[in-house]
RNA sequence: GGCGACGUAGCCAAGUGGUAAGGCAGAGGUCUGCAAAACCUUGAUCACGGGUUCGAAUCCCGUCGUCGCCUCCA
């Protein structure tokens, strides 16, 4: 009964053991704020909540921290194009995403810090580089001197000397090895600055974290997540910073998402092929992504598109089917099948979680309770009979942060059209009871044009969202 | 060119040494006035080629392919 959980470090599946018993401290890198967010980063979000989500379920006492970079070149260079102050602009977005995690049903982090916030934590920090060694001033700039990381590569299984050669890195006069990186940049007239001992500018990219993640839950963490794409060079430079400085370990698991791929390529602001949040929500049921996420692996690349995202909502409709009630007078007391499976799926779903995380495995004991459920309920089990099982399908979901009971296909309850759906069903019940077809047939189908879903049963019909 | 991940039925996707979960789609059936939903039945030897082993999708080597990173990127 323990965790494990795949560390790119090690490139391995690792028995997951806390800094403290029972707390797990986690940070993940959040978004750069310049612009719309897109489902690409909806799915990071929604990789470490589900995490997060199962570690609080297994007992941990979960410290998440997520931040915003809410300073850096490409906010600046947004902020100029469209001539407003790049501090609002990434407010805006910074709000805009708030509003998209409330609507993701993302549990809220422990702390959101934000780069502009931690200025003075992130001198500090590369002062005390400076001191150590492992960074230089230059020109107003200050560089971590790469050679200076003993281990520098470790994460992305880089050697220096591969790199040096490599043809993309620029040659700077201001860095005394070309893969230096800045921690501190000098700002041009007119751009953000703060003070500093090295003149007026502003923190470099890998150095918040480094500072932000030290300063808010310490020297040591237990996780450190994002999307792959950050494994270099931002996480191998945050673990060159705040190893260089603490002589410790950083983060004793690195956990890393895979990209979301829209016709066949990464999704990504740069590239532009891209669906927003907020497109996608205004579409769909937040928990459609969800299930999206849930039905595959999380380290692997995820296709996004009409079709996987069409199995996503007939899956968690199907789900969401298995909640409904009893046949009406049915009395039936769960049947021994449905016991079974009720310890299988118990003992099924704990076991694909503990094994890092895999939510397709835990869906698959999910579906298998759900057939056991609908067959009971055709074999005319009662409420009483299906309590159990339907309770257990409930929690479950709930842990991967599936809200089933939200019904609706694109999030709408009954709501105000009830009543009216209501009055028709009853007039369409009078038609039929006179048989006439096609008119009944007319409302059903009208309805559904509408969006509602009308299914007779034995007694009276039942309607639905689409 | 370098580093890394991956390649399982039409699609999505578990399984990582003992003869392949689950979902969607398809086909047939039960139920239904017809639908819908639900239930039952139905499909793959695991990219390819070698090797290790009594035995491999599962380990090793090679080939091909896909994706990511090497520049900002969840």
């Amino acid at each position: 009964m323990t965790i494990r959980i795949y560390n790119t470090l090690t490139r391995k599946k690792e028995t997951f053991e806390t800094l403290e018993p029972n707390k797990v401290s986690i940070y993940v890198c959040g978004p750069t704020v310049y612009a719309k967010a897109h489902v690409g980063h909806a799915m990071s979000v929604l990789v470490f909540d589900i995490i997060r989500r199962y570690l609080e379920y297994r007992g941990y006492e979960v410290r998440h921290v997520m931040n915003y970079t809410d300073v850096d070149d490409k906010i600046i260079q947004r902020a100029n194009i469209e001539a407003v102050n790049p501090f609002d602009l990434a407010e805006q977005y910074i709000e805009e995403f708030r509003q998209h995690l409330n609507d993701l049903n993302i549990l809220p982090a422990t702390l959101y810090p934000r780069a502009t916030e931690e200025i003075e934590h992130i001198i500090e920090m590369i002062q005390g580089l400076i001191e150590k060694g492992h960074a230089y001033a230059s020109g107003g700039d200050v560089y971590f001197f790469v050679g200076s990381a003993e281990c520098y590569g470790k994460l992305s299984g880089r050697k220096l000397e591969d790199m040096q050669s490599g043809y993309r890195i620029d040659v700077d006069d201001r860095k005394e090895t070309p893969m230096d990186f800045a921690l501190w940049k000098a700002s041009k007239p007119g751009e953000p600055a703060w003070e500093s001992p090295w003149g007026q500018g502003r923190p470099g990219w890998h150095i918040e974290c480094s500072a932000m993640s030290y300063y808010h839950l310490g020297e040591q963490i237990d996780i450190h997540g994002g999307g792959n794409d950050l494994i270099f060079p931002h996480h191998e430079n945050e673990i060159a910073q705040t190893e260089s400085l603490t002589g410790k370990p950083f983060a004793r698991y690195w956990v890393h998402n895979g990209m979301l791929q829209l016709s066949g390529e990464k999704m990504s602001k740069s590239l532009g092929n891209l669906v927003t949040i907020a497109d996608f929500l205004a579409e769909n049921d937040a928990d459609v992504l969800r299930m999206l996420v849930l039905n595959s692996s999380y380290r692997s690349p995820l296709k996004f598109g009409d079709e996987t995202v069409g199995h996503a909502k007939r899956a968690l409709d199907r789900l969401r089917m298995a909640l409904r009630p009893a046949s009406p007078g049915a009395t039936g007391a769960a049947p021994e099948f449905l016991e079974a499976q009720i310890a299988f799926t118990c003992q099924g779903f704990i076991d694909s979680m503990d094994d890092d995380f895999n939510t397709a495995g835990a869906l698959g004991h999910l579906f298998e309770l759900v057939r056991a459920v609908n067959q009971a309920r055709d074999q005319g089990v009662g409420p009483e009979g299906l309590a159990k099982a339907q309770g257990l399908l409930l929690e479950f979901a709930g842990v991967l942060g599936l809200e089933l009971e939200h019904a609706g296909g694109d999030g709408r309850g009954p709501g105000e059209a009830a009543p009216f759906v209501d009055l028709l069903l009853e007039v369409r019940a009078e038609l039929r009871n006179q048989k006439l077809w096609t008119l009944s047939d007319k409302v059903r189908d009208r309805l559904a044009e509408l969006g509602v879903i009308v299914e007779d049963g034995k007694e009276d019909a039942t309607w639905r969202w689409k």
